[in-house]
Formats: structure tokens, C-alpha cells, sequence
DNA sequence: TTGAAAGCGCTACCAT
DNA sequence: ATGGTAGCGCTTTCAA
């Protein structure tokens, strides 16, 4: 450990902490002649000031909490977009000046889980999750700690998210489908624990949206539930197209994606001829299948960098609600996607 | 912020600070009854001790920083293998009570390395480096804060680092071709900045050990550089079809063994009929790609581990320099490999 | 312009 | 078994 203090500063510059602590804050009480000295004996020594120290003075620890549930972590960091958002949360923090906790036990038991956010170690929390134990946001109101979500979450009025109009992203899909003459379309979401998440909600509420422009009636079997891992997903897609021959799917998620072109392809099925395929999620991915696929692309750098601009909004200025912020996704055609048969 | 302290306990349960301290501590020096009336005092104010005060007291923040390179982090935390190894050592440093912090602006200036070094706001690093600054060691050693590197980095006897072993990784790679008839066979390795990193160094030799049992010269372009991103690789490897016709490709990561794949398929190969390919990483990666990649598989999750277990005995036992852990790669045939033609 | 001193919340030593 | 107190390294009044 580097065990040089402001005080090991303070003595061979001749002065005092007090003013060694007033050059570190570029006070502009100090006589330039001091301050020369002072910086000669910083750089002398290598001195910097220690962190923890100043944490405890100001009651900030300068630390975002990044946290991800355990059901997400087991499937999702696993994810293409989730190192994406990991990589411009943390460097847009960085650039902020705050560094990045990640925080993954979240949910393995609530306790624990109780007892890191209390420990004052971060100064908010950048909560991406899809099964966040339900009282969490309680806790954190409760102990008034700053947090931000990357999805809505609850009903209440003034959550703090940043995310996407999957309204319009289920809209833009159906339609472009229903444009190339598709009808027999599904829409595959993940089953998290037996519920079917907001966005996915909102997904099915823009896939409704097109259908009802095309005058088309909606039939609950369109949408199928299907668990988020890719075995799993996998399985299903194959028994689906063992039973039924639709010529389209929507898929809401890269993992379920990507369990479904390739149950695809191994049984046989050709892709954009026999089946098109759009899938939801980070933009860059489905450059990288073959067939490439048609994507409803979600902006994850926007979202990150906008987290932490949100959620550092909330830590400097606490009590203040910023507004929710949604982003319209945007339709990147590729090749998985052709006129109906 | 939660505002109860210390203090706030003793004197709700008629006592002081360091009775509580000690209930805190699991001190057997309290007696039983007073024990009682402390711990309801914490139940009932919600208490829970500030981290940051126990850490300046300490001197140990029980926190652990995750390094990684700047040239690492634009291409290689896409990469499917790294977020596997946030999440194993992050959860692995959790059940241990330690925290994860994410670093990942190192490199971008030496200046703010440092000086992120030196806030005293970790206990020490896993290094995740490929091209950290060279001095690197030299700072940490000077400061004398531990760290681990996930590969061989210098050539000091005393490295503390958790890896794979390369050399059978290259042998196990090129004898499994040869053995199938393969005898044009190049081995494709990342370049960055120039330089060829030691593993690849290490799978070069294991390939050139192979294919000196079976008495074939080696030759220069037997061994083929590319720069690490997706789309230089993808031109790279198809302009090389464009000259050449391999029958076999050794790919060094993830990314590049993905562009391989596109670039072939795109031009219209056949694999593995018309060129075998085997891939080194993460060993799950590869089943979800169609056709699924014969794999050299190194074992993140071990890895990420053992990081974490020899930074923790570093810290906790300054001076000792644990050996160096090496673990030999498995070889896992899947459909892109076959007989030569 | 500078220094002295209090205190952030906690632990641990020394008394009692 | 318990309380008083010093001090971790820093910032920030308050005085000088």
C-alpha cells in the first residue's frame, strides 16, 4: 500500500494538511509560492489522496451500482447487448468520474441483497431487470438511495427508466411482416418465472396495433411463451414447426433468436423461404448470423450513457423525478425477411 | 441516505459505540442480554454498518478491480467468453465478500490508470490484458498492490497469473487436422498493435510440434495475421480464399473464427467440405453457430475462479507469490471439422 | 493566506 | 462485560 498521507505532504512542504488539502481542491486561498511547494512534495512523494477517506468526509463513495438480476445473469450476460451496455454504462461513468460496482448475487436471496444496498458503498443504482425481487424499488425509496431502471417496471407515475418504444417496435415488426403479405405470424416471448414482462406487453400491444390496420383479428394463439434459455427455446421452436407451419416469427430476444434460427435450420426449413424471422434487440448481432437476420434494433449505447446521465441527474439533485425517456426503435432490414410464400 | 448510525444503536439500546461494535464483530466479550438489546436496536433503526468507515479503519476496501485494456474492451467485451468471466469472477468475489469494480478506461491515459491505481479504492486487480501499459507491474509492485493476470504477460519468474496451456491447445488443434489428412492448414492469429501475443506464440509452437511428428516442414505462411475486429477479419479471410484454398483453419478467438465462418459461407465454401475449421475459446460459444465449430476449449469459468481465489491469497498473505495456475484446454469435435478432401 | 481543531463512522486498545 | 478514547485520512469551519 502506498501509505503516503496528506500529512507525510503537509511536513515536507513545512505547511499543513489544511493547506495541502486546500491545493488538492484547487482552493484559490493559497499563495502560489505554497502551492508550488506543495505540488513539488506530491510529486515527490507520489502522494494521492486516499478515496475512502474522502467518502467518508463527503458521504459520497463517487460508485454506481450496476445490478443484474440472478435470472438475468444466468441467460443474459451470456447476451451480445448486455457487455455493449456494460461497456458505455462504464465508460460513460468513467468519464463522469464515477467507477462501476456490478453488483450480480442480486435476488440469490433478498438479504443479502438488503444489506449491499445499505452499505453506503455506491451513490445509486443502475437496476437492469427483468425479475428485481418486487419490493426493491421500496427499499431503495425507503433508504433513499438514487436508482434508475432500464425498462418500467412498476405503474408507479414516477419510475426513472430509460428504454425503448416497444409499442412502436412490436408495430414496426408486425407491419413490415404483414406489408410482405405474411398472416400467419407468431410472436414468441420470454416466459420469465410464468409472467410475461412490460416490454413484451407492450410488444404485443403494437403487434394488435398493425393487425387492427390490416383489419386482421387477433387470436391469442399468435403469441407463445417460450423460457429464455436456448436449450429450452430451442426445443420449442422445433415442436412448434413439428405441428404447425407459420411464416413468420417475431422473436423478442437475441438468446431466443438464436435458438430459433438455428431449430430452423436443422430441421431443414430455408430462411427467408420457408419462414422470416425479425428479431429484437441490440443492433449489431444479427449482422453477424447468416442469414443475417431482420432486426428491431434497441439502442444500447444510448441507453447506458443515458442511465448514468439519469440516474447522477438523481444524485445531484435528490427529490428531483427525471422524466422517463423512451426511444423509438429502429427497423434494420437483412436477410431473413421475404415475401410471404 | 440511510442516516443511522453506530451511535444511534448505543444509545437507543442504552449502551456505547463499542458494545455495539463488538455485538457487530461477534466479540464474545458482550453479555448476552446486552447482545439481545443491540440487536433489536439494529433491527428496529435498520442498521447497517457504513462500509466506507470500516474500510478507511481497516485499510481493506473489500473490493477487487477487474481491468480491462482499452483495445480489449472496444472489440473483446463483445465477445461472448469475456461477459462469462465478469460473471465467474464476479460471483466467485461475492461469496469471498468481495465486490467487483469495473475498470475499464485503462490504457485510454496512463495518467488516470495510475492514478485509479492509487486511490487506495481497491484491494487489489485482475488484470484482463492483452496490451496493458508496460510498465504496469512496475507501478502495481512499486505500490504494492496485488493483481493477477488472466495470461503469461512477462517473462518474470514470479508472475502471478491464471491461464491455459497454449502450447497443447496449438498441438492438440493441429494434430487433431493432421490426423485427419489435413496438410495445408494455416493458423490464423489475432494482431494487435503489431505484436503477436504470448499465447499465440505458445499455440504456434504447439502447432509446430505437431507438425514436426508428422514430419512436415513448417513454413512462414503457415502462420496468417489479422487484425482483431469482426469486419478486417471477414475481408482478411476472404480475400485469403480469393488467392488460396486452404483445406484447414486454425482461428485464435471468437470474433475472428466467427468472421471466418461468415466470409466462407458468403463466398460460397462448404464447411466442413470444403474447408475444416477449429476455433479456440469459449467452449459453449461455438455449438450456437450452424455449423457448429470444432472448439478448443478453455474453461472460463475455472479461470475466473482460480482469479479470484490468488488475487484473495495475495491479499491476504502480502509477499507470497502464488504459482502460476495452467490448465490444459479440451479438444471438442463438433460438425465443422472432417477429413480432408 | 494559513493553522488548529472538530468530526465523518467505525474499531480497538486501555481502563475499570 | 463495558465504557472512554484515540485515530484511520480527509475536509472544513473558525481564528489568527
Amino acid at each position: 500500500m502506498n501509505k503516503t498521507t496528506i500529512n507525510d505532504v503537509a511536513k515536507y512542504a513545512n505547511t499543513t494538511r489544511s493547506t495541502v488539502s486546500r491545493v488538492l481542491n484547487n482552493s484559490p486561498l493559497v499563495n502560489p509560492r505554497t502551492r508550488e511547494k506543495v505540488l513539488e512534495a506530491i510529486d515527490v512523494l507520489r502522494y494521492t489522496p486516499n478515496k475512502t477517506a474522502r467518502s467518508l468526509k463527503s458521504g459520497k463513495s463517487h460508485v454506481l451500482g450496476l445490478v443484474y438480476s440472478q435470472q438475468q445473469i444466468s441467460e443474459v450476460l451470456m447476451n451480445p447487448g448486455v457487455p455493449g451496455m456494460i461497456k458505455s454504462i462504464s465508460e460513460r461513468a468513467q468519464s463522469e468520474g464515477y467507477n462501476i460496482l456490478l453488483i450480480t448475487s442480486a435476488g440469490v436471496d433478498y438479504k443479502s441483497y438488503d444489506d449491499l444496498i445499505m452499505k453506503h458503498s455506491v451513490d445509486g443504482f443502475i437496476v437492469s431487470g427483468a425479475m428485481i425481487h418486487d419490493s426493491l424499488h421500496e427499499v431503495l425509496d425507503k433508504a433513499k438511495i438514487p436508482y434508475v431502471y432500464n425498462m418500467k417496471y412498476s405503474e408507479s407515475k414516477d419510475d426513472c427508466y430509460v428504454t425503448f418504444d416497444d409499442v412502436e417496435g412490436g408495430y414496426l415488426a408486425a407491419k413490415y411482416l404483414l406489408d410482405l403479405g405474411h398472416r400467419d405470424i407468431k410472436l414468441i416471448v420470454g416466459d420469465v418465472k410464468g409472467t410475461v414482462l412490460s416490454f413484451n406487453h407492450s410488444r404485443i400491444a403494437g403487434f394488435k396495433k398493425a393487425l387492427q390496420e390490416y383489419e386482421i383479428p387477433f387470436v391469442d394463439s399468435m403469441v407463445l411463451r417460450t423460457p429464455g434459455d436456448m436449450d429450452s427455446s430451442y426445443h420449442f421452436i422445433a415442436s412448434l414447426f413439428a405441428r404447425e407451419r407459420p411464416t413468420a416469427l417475431l422473436l423478442s430476444n437475441e438468446v431466443t433468436s438464436t435458438a430459433a434460427l438455428n431449430a430452423l435450420i436443422d430441421k431443414g426449413f430455408s430462411i427467408p423461404d420457408d419462414v422470416s424471422l425479425v428479431a429484437f434487440g441490440y443492433p449489431d448481432f444479427f449482422r453477424y448470423t447468416r442469414p443475417s437476420l431482420t432486426t428491431v434494433g434497441l439502442d444500447i449505447v444510448w441507453q447506458g450513457n443515458h442511465l448514468v446521465d439519469m440516474l447522477l441527474q438523481r444524485i445531484n439533485d435528490p427529490g428531483s423525478t427525471p422524466a422517463a425517456m423512451i426511444k423509438k426503435p429502429e427497423l434494420v432490414v437483412r436477410e431473413s425477411t421475404k415475401k410471404a410464400p
